[in-house]
Parts: structure tokens; sequence; C-alpha cells
RNA sequence: GGGCCUGUAGCUCAGUUGGUUAGAGCAUGCGCUUGAUAAGCGCAGGGUCACUGGUUCGAGCCCAGUCAGGCCCA
């Protein structure tokens, strides 16, 4: 006879093979036709609200794999939160402004041989390049799974938002904010303009370190009587900037000495004299030299200058003197300005020196092609001392990766010195930062930021409406901003371009014969200023709940915003800052594309969204993120066991209806109830780890309980029960009211993380809402007592030891799977009355428990018959003289089936 | 060079106020099963907790330094 189809099998339509790239777009495309996001926000209008404020990339490549890790955080909060009840809409922005575009654009210009001086040519297509990224972002992030609003993301460049930007910037300028100021910045002569210290990178560079000779003036040698010239010897690795030389800069941590060199006698610190070359063995004239105030003769032009300490100056590198050009250095600037000096900054846009450098031959010359001449003129003047190579980081433009300069220009500038301690008071009072060493980084650059440059010498920006009256006096008011914010409005700042200086001017009510200035804002501005469009405007919300960004917007998008928002609001614009690490490779260097991954959308297509989302979640973020093909291989094998793990949930339901079939807990088995008391705990797990936004927790806690507890564990013990009993036994209808509840709960709790494939199982068990639009599981208070947990940690620890005994007879080839197995129990700990739940639980035929002191298992070889229904073997088996080759249990349920 | 941070098995993570032979999952190896089968189960191997020194009866946890790496800055 044959009892095979007497067995209750698994029975799914659920794949194994997950398939996700084919799959998920069908899933996405249904979202989208059922207006999800829409639905959700629906469900949960009475909801408490949290608002995740997005910070908006920009608008110019691919999305790649940091936009993975970045996007996919945000949206695993968002749809946590709003599973947890919250009313959490999602409004995603791009940063369209800014060089980076406007540089691709004026290139593609160059090469087609077209014009590049028209603004309102390079504007126009700036925008449409910035939209055709727009475009290609947004299907990228959609397809991640990304929930929101991305038919009305805000933009930096619409009208509305640039009128709001314009709008703050009034305040700020109503307070006093704003000045137009004379200071060095880093110059780009590749692309003509200032740039933001984000616009900056740093490369290798080798420059001529040069140790030059700066004869005192007599009155200040008349003071080392001596034989000799007597002059300081200063180093420096830019000699195109001794021409705007002012002074020279000591310390007076360092102890300066006179040496004798070729007959002349020289100035320099005693710590750094070995270091320099040809002077190392030099002899020490004169020890403890004070050097401050004393007066020399610029080595090449009829001026003087005087010597200064400064704090900047160390004593490791040069000759501990620092030559000093208050228009060419951050440093130099401060000092000359405590000083009294001027700001000579004789270099023009192009990087090229002007007249004002004192040297016509010079004139014209870019500052490093000036570099070997200035050297030439040096050495045959006798003021070159040595001359060798000096390879250092140095910055360089990050579009034209020209070597920056620093220069001296007119710039407007935010003073952040009136609202440094506002801005360091709201970081403490209004800001919750994770991690918390978040507050010391953004409390450190805020501390240290010098004045903020705001203009740019560019056309692809927001305009700073200021005019300028006869001798370039300039016309800035918050009244004169506020109507052109208006105006803007309506036509967008396009209109600053295409409108003359009198037609602008007639309509801001100034007088005509004024000039429009050309600068644009600073984009950290545009962005720094989304709170005002999105959140006020818009949402009406303000401060965000939360700003979800990479560690770098600390002196980014973090500190732009807060700089932006205190200053016009005394507050805030976030309650909490969740910062995540770099992507690194496996190695923890930093990562490139040698190491393994490409874009988004590669990875989309060759994996699907949930692994690699899952992928997220298991890292934590907080450092660095590594990432390889050998992590991204483990993440698939895990994925793969929870997808089989949901299976086989599925595959045992196939015959259970909720409604008919759930049987009460009195009736559960303790294996039930444990099972269940376990997954109250994963639950707990999962929200705490939700809440917390340590999502790992959540991967780590869901992973385990798929494989231990319920792969390992449940389902295998299961199999006897589920496969063998009658349909409608109560012990099988209580194992499946079980594993409904577990898998809809593991679903809901999946579905942040893997939010495809929770959906995909949730529609096979029969629902037809969407999962995205339940409520996480809630702990079941009515979970098993410690004391009941504790016994089954025993009893799981007693089934590690039966089936560690289980392993040398398999191997002695005496029995092949468990069942074939009776294990006798030696111990004080457990009854005969656990019997028959230690078989069960070992998957053996037979337990036998005898007294003893000290735990011993023995198995060897079951008694009785192999039943051939359900493989175990019994010594009852063929009792039933119907059915002589069924166990007695078989025997019952095959009788009851006829 | 400075600021902030990171460093536990091949990989991802746990390691409670410092306290017995440092845990888990995945991967690897070896078996079993063939009624989850491009699956499932079992067992096993694998860590001088980056390194050095210190505090302590006792340190993966505390302190100092070194090294490696990341972000930001000079």
């Amino acid at each position: 006879m044959d009892y095979k189809n007497t067995i209750l099998l698994p029975k799914t339509d659920f794949p194994m093979r997950a398939e996700l790239p084919k799959r998920e777009p069908a899933f996405l495309e249904q979202w989208q036709k059922q207006d999800l996001y829409n639905q959700i926000l629906k469900a949960r209008a009475n909801g408490p609200k949290f608002l995740l404020h997005d910070g908006p990339p920009f608008a110019n490549g691919d999305a790649h794999i940091g936009h993975v890790l970045n996007m996919t955080l945000k949206d695993i909060v968002l749809k946590s939160k709003n599973m947890t009840g919250f009313y959490s809409p999602f409004i995603p922005g791009w940063d369209c402004h800014g060089l980076p575009i406007e540089h691709k654009v004026t290139k593609e210009l160059n090469e087609k041989g077209e014009k590049t001086d028209d603004a309102l040519v390079i504007r126009q297509k700036s925008e449409a390049m910035a939209r055709k990224y727009i475009g290609i972002q947004r299907e990228q992030f959609q397809r991640l799974g990304v929930f929101g609003e991305w038919d009305k993301p805000y933009l930096t460049l619409d009208p509305a938002y640039e009128a709001e930007e314009l709008r703050n910037f009034a305040k700020l300028v109503d307070k006093d904010l704003v000045y137009q100021g004379m200071r060095p910045v880093s110059w780009s002569y590749g692309c003509q303009t200032a740039l933001a210290e984000a616009e900056v990178e740093y490369q290798s560079k080798t420059d001529p370190a040069i140790f030059v000779k700066f004869p005192l003036a007599e009155a200040s040698a008349a003071k080392f009587p001596g034989a000799g010239k007597l002059s300081l010897l200063i180093w420096t690795t830019t000699p195109w900037t001794l021409p705007a030389n002012l002074a020279v800069a000591f310390s007076k941590a360092i102890p300066y000495v006179i040496v004798e060199h070729k007959g002349e006698r020289l100035i320099v610190a005693a710590t750094t004299l070995e270091s320099i070359p040809g002077i190392g063995g030099a002899k020490v004239i004169t020890e403890n030299v004070a050097i401050e105030g004393l007066e020399y003769q610029h080595p090449f032009l009829p001026r003087t200058g005087k010597v200064y300490p400064a704090d900047f100056v160390t004593a490791d590198t040069g000759t501990g003197m620092v030559h000093i050009a208050p228009g060419h250095g951050q440093d130099d600037y401060i000092l000359g300005r405590q000083v009294g000096l001027d700001v000579l900054s004789p270099v023009d846009d192009y990087g090229r020196l002007t007249a004002e450098c004192g040297m016509p031959e010079w004139v014209g010359l870019n500052v490093f092609k000036a570099n070997p001449l200035v050297i030439e003129h040096l050495e045959k003047t006798g003021y070159l001392v040595a001359k060798e190579d000096y390879t250092h980081e140095y910055p360089h433009c990050w579009r034209s990766k020209t070597p920056i300069v620093f220069r001296s220009v007119k710039q407007w500038f935010i003073k952040m010195d009136r609202i440094r301690l506002d801005v360091l008071t709201a970081i403490d009072r209004d800001v919750n930062w994770i991690p918390d060493w978040g507050r010391n980084r953004i409390h450190g650059t805020v501390s240290n930021r010098p004045d903020w440059c705001i203009s740019r010498q560019r056309t692809w920006g927001v305009p700073i409406p200021v005019f300028y009256a006869e001798g370039e006096q300039p016309l800035i008011s918050s009244a004169v901003i506020n109507k052109f914010a208006d105006i803007v409005e309506k036509e967008g700042t396009n209109v600053w371009f295409s409108s003359t200086a009198d037609e602008l001017a007639a309509r801001l009510g100034l007088p005509a014969g004024l000039r429009k200035g050309k600068d644009t804002i600073d984009v950290w501005i545009d962005s720094g200023s989304s709170w005002t469009s999105v959140l006020l405007k818009r949402l009406e919300y303000f401060p965000a709940d939360l700003y979800l960004e990479g560690s770098d917007q600390h002196r980014g998008w973090f500190n732009s915003s807060l700089c932006l928002a205190v200053a016009a609001t005394g507050k805030a614009p976030y309650k909490n800052v969740l910062t995540h690490g770099f992507i690194v490779d496996e190695t923890g260097k930093k990562y490139s594309k040698s190491s393994g991954a490409t874009d988004l959308i590669t990875l989309v297509n060759d994996s699907g969204a949930d692994v690699l989302r899952l992928w997220v979640a298991g890292q934590d973020y907080r450092g660095d993120v590594p990432f390889s093909k050998n992590i991204f291989s483990r993440v698939s094998d895990v994925y793969r066991g929870i997808r089989n793990t949901l299976r086989i949930l599925l595959g045992n339901l196939h015959d259970f209806n909720p409604a008919t079939d759930s049987v009460a807990r009195e009736q559960w088995t303790e294996l039930d109830r444990y099972i269940y008391a376990r997954l109250q705990e994963v639950i707990a797990e999962a929200r705490s780890g939700y809440e917390a936004y340590e999502f790992h927790r959540v991967y780590h806690a869901i992973s385990r309980f798929c494989t231990v507890d319920l792969s390992s564990l449940y389902v295998d013990v299961l199999k006897d029960r589920m496969y063998c009993n009658a349909q409608n036994d109560s012990a099988r209808r209580a194992a499946q009211t079980v594993m409904r509840a577990t898998i809809e709960a593991l679903v809901k709790l999946l579905a942040p993380l893997t939010p495809y494939t929770a959906e995909e199982t949730w529609q096979f068990l029969g629902e037809k809402e969407s999962v995205h639009l339940q409520l996480f599981p809630v702990v079941d208070a009515k979970a098993e007592a410690p004391e009941f947990m504790a016994r089954w940690t025993n009893l799981i620890a007693l089934r590690g030891k039966v089936t560690e005994a289980i392993e040398p007879v398999r191997q002695r080839k005496e029995i092949g799977k468990s069942l074939e197995a009776k294990v006798v129990i030696e111990s004080n700990d457990w009854k005969s009355g656990d019997e028959a739940l230690l078989a069960e639980l070992c998957i053996v035929s037979k337990v036998t428990v005898t007294a003893g002191s000290e735990l011993k298992v023995t198995v060897s070889k079951a008694d009785g018959k192999k039943c051939i229904r359900c493989w175990k073997y019994d010594e009852h088996t063929g009792d039933d003289a119907n059915h002589p080759e069924l166990c007695p249990r078989c025997a019952k349920v095959v009788s009851l089936i006829k």
C-alpha cells in the first residue's frame, strides 16, 4: 500500500529562487499604480508626526553605492516609523546649482565650439542637465524601494525655493550679518572662482621649496656686530608669493641662532638647522638671538618689512621663519590685520601676476610658471641659499583639478563671530547627536569656522541681488532682496540675467545707472536653506525630527543648515542628527571603483534591491561601511536563509485557515509556546533596534531567529507533526497557529528592510492590503514565565548534547538519520515525563531517562520496526493487522482518512 | 600636522558596572538526509580580542603610547 499520499507535505508556489531583479519591478509598478505612498499617509493621518528631512544629493551623475547606503537608511527609518504608527511624509530633494554642473556644461559647449559667455545659455543648459540627472536618480532611488513624493520633490532651482532662500538671506542682511570684504580665499584659476572648502580636494603636488635670504636693514643689523652681511633665512614652497611679502613671522617658542655661511651670517631656528641643505654643519656664532621687531630689506623690491611673533610658526619644517603675504594666506591675513599690514594680492582671476607685483617681466605669467623665474632671479642676485623639491598634499579645485591659489578678492561674507555663540548653544540645547560624538565634531567645525565666504563668480546659481554704484559702492538691503524674491517666485532667478541693470533697478525701486552684481550664492546656502521652503512653508513643521547624512556633512549640510537657521530663527532646524560612515573596501581602505561595485542600478540589476538593502541593514553604519564581493555574497546567503524559512512556513500553512483552524493557546504544546515566546523576544529586539536606528540588531535578531529557532529547531522538529498527524489534529493546528503568527510578525518586521520580499510573502499569505500599510506586531505581554524559558534553555542545551552523542554512532555507520536512534539520558535533572518531549525535540525514535548524578547520553540503534510512513522506529509497528507496516499512530491516522 | 572616529574568528555582529576555558549567524571542512531538494539537518576546525606598556588579585572592557584605516581640516 502506498502511504505517500497520506502525508501532508508542505506546499507553496512561493519560489525558492528569489530572482529579485526580475520580480521586484512588478511590485514597484503595483505600488505606484495603487499610489501606496499616499495610502500610507492617509492611513497614518491621525498618528504623531515624524519628519525626516532629505539632504539633497547633487544632481550630476548616476546614483552610486554611497547613495544606496544613505537612501536605504533613510527609507528604513521612514518605513519603520510608518509601521510604528507615525505620520511620516518624505519629500526627496536635489541640489541643482553649482560648479560641477556648470563646469560640465561649459566643457560641452567648448567641445562643440559654441559660445560660453552667454549666461542665459549656460543657465538653460545647466538646468537641463540637472533635470536630466534628477530624472535618472529619481528612477534609481525609487527602484531601491524608497517611498516618497517622487512626483513633487523639492529642487533648489524651483523659483519658489529660490525665493524662500532669498527671503531668508534678506533676514541675515537685515541683521547686519552680511558684509563685503577683501580676504584671501581659495581661488580656482581654472574655473575663475572662489571655492568653498567643500570644493577643494587635496592631491599630492611637488613644489620648489626654497631658502631665501632677507637681508637685515642697517639699523637692525647693527644690533649684531660681526663680520659679513646678516640676513634672516626664510623658507617657502610658494616662491610666487614673494612679491606680495610684507613681513616675516617667527615663534617665541623656538630658539634662534646666527650661523656662518659662505662668509655671511644667517639667522635661523636652532631646531631646524640640521635639515637645511648646505647649512646643516654651519658654525653657530651666536645663540638665542632676539629677532622680534627686526627690520629687513625685501630681496628684490624697494621696501622693508618687519619680524613679528606668531603662534602658527612651527619648529619642525623650514627655517622657523615664515614669510608673510597677507593677501595670500589665512594665517598671513590674520597676522597682517593684527599688526596693520595692507592686503597685497597681485594675482588676477586667471592666476596671473599683475603689475602690482612690482616686477614688470613677470606680469601676465601664471603663478606656477612664475615660480622658476622667481627662483632664477633670486639665484642670480645671490639671495637664494638652497632649493629642493618638496612634495606635499596641496589643495586643488575639484572640478578643473588646477592647484588652488590663495588670493585676496572682494567677496561677500557672513559674520560667523556674530552668530557663533548662538550656534554653539543650539548644538547643545536643540539637538540630539547620534552617535553622540557628532556633537564634538560639529562643535569643532563651528568653533573654528572663519567668516563664511558666500559669493561665487559663477552663473549657475542664485544671484546675490546687490547693485554697485559709482566707485563700486555696494547697495544691499533686505527690502530690495525681498522685492526681488517676489519677482523670483514668479519668474525664477533667470530674470536677474535676462534683464538689464536699469530694468531690474526700475522694478526694484532703485535709480538707474547702477551696475548689477555678477556673483551667485554659495550652493551651501542653497541646500542649507531647505528648511525654509520644505519644512516651514510646505510641511509647516519645524524643526525636523531627523537629518540623516554621511559624517562629512558635519562640515557641510548639517553645518550650513544650522548656521542659517540659527542666524534667522535662533533655533536649530533639526532635533536629531544621525550620521553614517563611508563606504570602504574589505580591507578598510577608501572605496574605489576597483573595489568591485559600480553604480546603484548595476547592483540592483545584479542582485535586486532587497539584497542591497539587507546589506545596508546588516552594517553598523556608525563607523566605516565595508563593501566587497565577499561581504555581499554573505548577505545573499543570509537573504536565502530568511527566504527559505518564509517559504517553508508558507508551505506548512497551505491548508491552514486562521479564521477557522486556529487553536487556543491552552492547547499549544510546550514547543509551540517556547517558539511563540522567542518570537516575542524577537519582536521586542527588532522594535527596539528600529527605535534606536540600530538596524543591524534587527537584521541579526531576525536572521538568527530564522535559522536557529525556526529552521533548525521548530520546523525540523515539527516535520513529524505536520506531515504525519491527522490534518485536523489539534497539535498540528496549534503548530500552524504559531507558524502563522510567526510569519505574519516576521514579514512585518522585515518590511522596512526588504520591502519587496515582504510584500511578496504577504501576498502569499492571502492578504489583500499591502504589508506596508500594516503596523509592527506588538509584544504579547502574556509571555512565558522566566522559569519556563530557563527550562527551555536547558532543554535546548540537552538537545545539543544528544545530537553531539549521535554523531559518532552515525560515523560508525550504525545509524543514518537521527530517527534510527534511541537515546538513554542519565541525569537527575530530567524525568520520565520528559521522555516524549525529548524524543520529539531530538528527532529520535525513543528517549529513556534514568537516574544519575552526572549527565550521560548513550545512543544506540532504535528498537522495533521502522514505520514506513513516518520512518520512526516503534516496537508496536505492525500491531494493526490492517496496516502491518505502520506504527500505531500512523495506523490510526490512516484509518481516519478512509 | 590638527580635530572627530574606528580596529573582537574568512565575513557581519554580541560581549551587561573589569571576574571562571571570549559568543552567535554566515562562510569553510566532514558526515547524514533525499518527504523544504539549485533545499534541509548534525558535527568539527577556526580568535596572543591591532600592537606595546601601565593600573588591578584579575582587562576584550580602564589609562598612556604606537600602528593601521576613515571623515573633516591645515
